[in-house]
DNA sequence: TTGTAGGCGTTATCAC
DNA sequence: GTGATAACGCCTACAA
């Protein structure tokens, strides 16, 4: 095992010393695109091979300029949505020849900010914030801010799955049709002949998704003049438990409803189980109806009725935009549609 | 908006000149722990504001020695379980502030040693191979060398969920008893009174994962005394559609099994809906257990039995144990338990 | 075809 | 307390 100069990690310069030639010709031949005599170019890579030597990316970026990095944002790792559209994000980054970055910020507005921050400290080429985000005065022109920032170096802010901040700010934006969904679902509700539909929801309405969502819910109800009953819509968590509870609280509390839009398929499937354990069957009692159509939701208890998301395509999107964008665009923006997928949690209401 | 030197980003020297200062004194400011006058900080800290300036990641790598940076190389980002264990990661690599890079290879083995190199040249403090992998002797031998390769730039290699290379490879091992796992929930099926128990298995026999859970069933079999139909054992992919297709085959060659054991969850779901298809009931027909316990099992139809396995600790426990270990031991190994969860999806055979 | 010099942004070292 | 200088590993001039 050859024993290089220093450190332990064999440089350009070990690389060149075990070869017999310069530096340069050593990056030359790694570089491919310099013409460097056949001979030469044959000791060089031997060298690399006995040396083990691979090249400092950090090095590289330092003087080449980019790091060939790109960073996603995302609430977490486990939550299905994210999972499938930051699946898109690394695949795309990937084909295109960049390494994947990723932090979770638990859904805490701020902590998603400070990480944009650190991926600005990695010259991440650009920093896809996955899913949806808080819509308030000061957390957007804050969010401005930093699109800025970004922008000023070189990088690129990317909102995948959210509206875009605003007209002036240098940003790239692939969202869904969020609102719609969710005014479809409710429609396809309503024509069943629901009338008391409660929405399980998450967050304060500030946040995007749950405010996009929960405006198509209520869109749908005045398109089909149907009043909506302030005391079913309840809120929570992104998550199963909270969709648990949130619905054992309104059986409780005698809230009559015959369908429950939830959230997310995730919150769905806490429904499901809420009803379940409360002795009511689905869709024979209580019709349900999630969104995001995650892997399983085909295989719940019964096979969640849903509106489907482009996941892989709006992380692809996101970064194929982000890189290749024209420098003079200032905005780019980008809409997906989805669609409802009927499967069994949904049938017209009984008697009751 | 103050116009920085050249390119766009400011640097310590940008702040050093808008703080009247050195460069030196803007690092030490930045730094912290070096006495600085209170007016000249403050200064600083001005500059550095004003110029919206953030650190160059790649340039203090470079000179201070280390990237303070994690990889995790995964098969999938969409699996539940990766996701789980990337999730640990993830939590414990920020916890000691470190970013993550994330990278997957979709099952190929060749891909999988391409990527360690590549986060090799990222210079990551350590590299976390997540989930099963190929043990063939050509594939073990490359690992092994890598893993080298790895230690010689006082780098790591953590296998995480994968059971140890060799003796003299320096690794990290953070595995769970898998074959323990799987010997648990056929004994279950068995001490239930089922005979002819199904395997659902994936890839070769020589990956980790279905080799490991294999032999569980194996040894299950061999201490109750029961006989095993090879028959009775089939292989396909790692996830729900092979599961579908696999049952279907199983059932429409008459192979009358009055179990199935699913090499994971998702494989397991498949079984589920094949069987249901199938106008199958389970349990009353057919038990089914599946392995990992991923988030929606418990709200699968019906509710699955299933191998617990502690997800998040496994991958907070690889990050822990890589950037702790101590200079001198070569290999670190820890196994975690596992447990069986028994839900609905398991009964004593029906007659047939 | 090959080599030399300089600099990318930061910090460690040594001087003041 | 503060500043000049020399690295870190690589690449892009420019020169031979």
């Amino acid at each position: 095992m050859p024993r290089p100069s220093s450190n332990g990690r064999p440089t350009v310069k070990d690389v060149a010393a075990a070869a017999n030639v310069s530096a340069t010709t050593v990056s030359r031949v790694l570089g491919g695109d310099y013409p460097v005599s056949a001979s030469t170019r044959k000791r060089v890579l031997r060298a690399v091979r006995d040396l083990d030597y691979v090249i400092n990316a950090q090095a590289r970026a330092l003087v080449g300029g980019s790091t060939r990095t790109v960073a996603f944002v995302v609430r977490d790792l486990v939550g299905p949505l994210f999972a499938c559209i930051g699946q898109g994000v690394e695949l795309q980054a990937t084909a295109e020849g960049r390494v994947c970055l990723v932090s979770t910020h638990h859904g805490d507005p701020d902590r998603e900010l400070e990480l944009i921050e650190l991926m600005r400290e990695q010259q991440a080429e650009a920093v896809v914030l996955v899913g949806g985000g808080l819509r308030t005065e000061s957390h957007t022109r804050r969010m401005a801010e930093i699109a800025h920032s970004l922008d000023r170096v070189g990088s690129r802010l990317v909102l995948c799955g959210r509206p875009p901040i605003g007209p002036d700010v240098p940003a790239t934006v692939v969202e869904y049709d969020n609102e719609g969904g969710a005014f479809a679902v409710t429609d396809y509700l309503i024509s069943l002949g629901h009338r008391r539909i409660a929405f399980v929801g998450a967050g304060e309405p500030e946040h995007t998704t749950t405010g996009a969502r929960l405006g198509g819910y209520t869109a749908a109800h005045t398109a089909r003049g149907v009043e909506i009953d302030r005391e079913l819509i309840v809120s929570g968590n992104y998550d199963r438990e909270s969709g648990y509870r949130q619905t054992t609280a309104l059986l409780a509390r005698g809230a009559g409803m015959t369908a429950v839009v939830g959230v997310t398929d995730m919150v769905a499937s806490g429904v499901l189980a809420a009803l379940r354990d409360a002795g009511l069957r689905v869709p024979e009692d209580v019709s349900v109806v999630g969104y995001d159509d995650i892997p399983l939701s085909a295989d719940l208890n019964p096979a969640l009725t849903t509106v489907r998301i482009p996941h892989e395509e709006l992380g692809r999107a996101a970064v194929r935009l982000a890189l290749h964008r024209d420098e003079h665009a200032l905005d780019q923006h980008m809409m997906l549609g989805t669609h409802v997928v009927i499967r069994s949690s949904t049938a017209p209401p009984g008697r009751h």
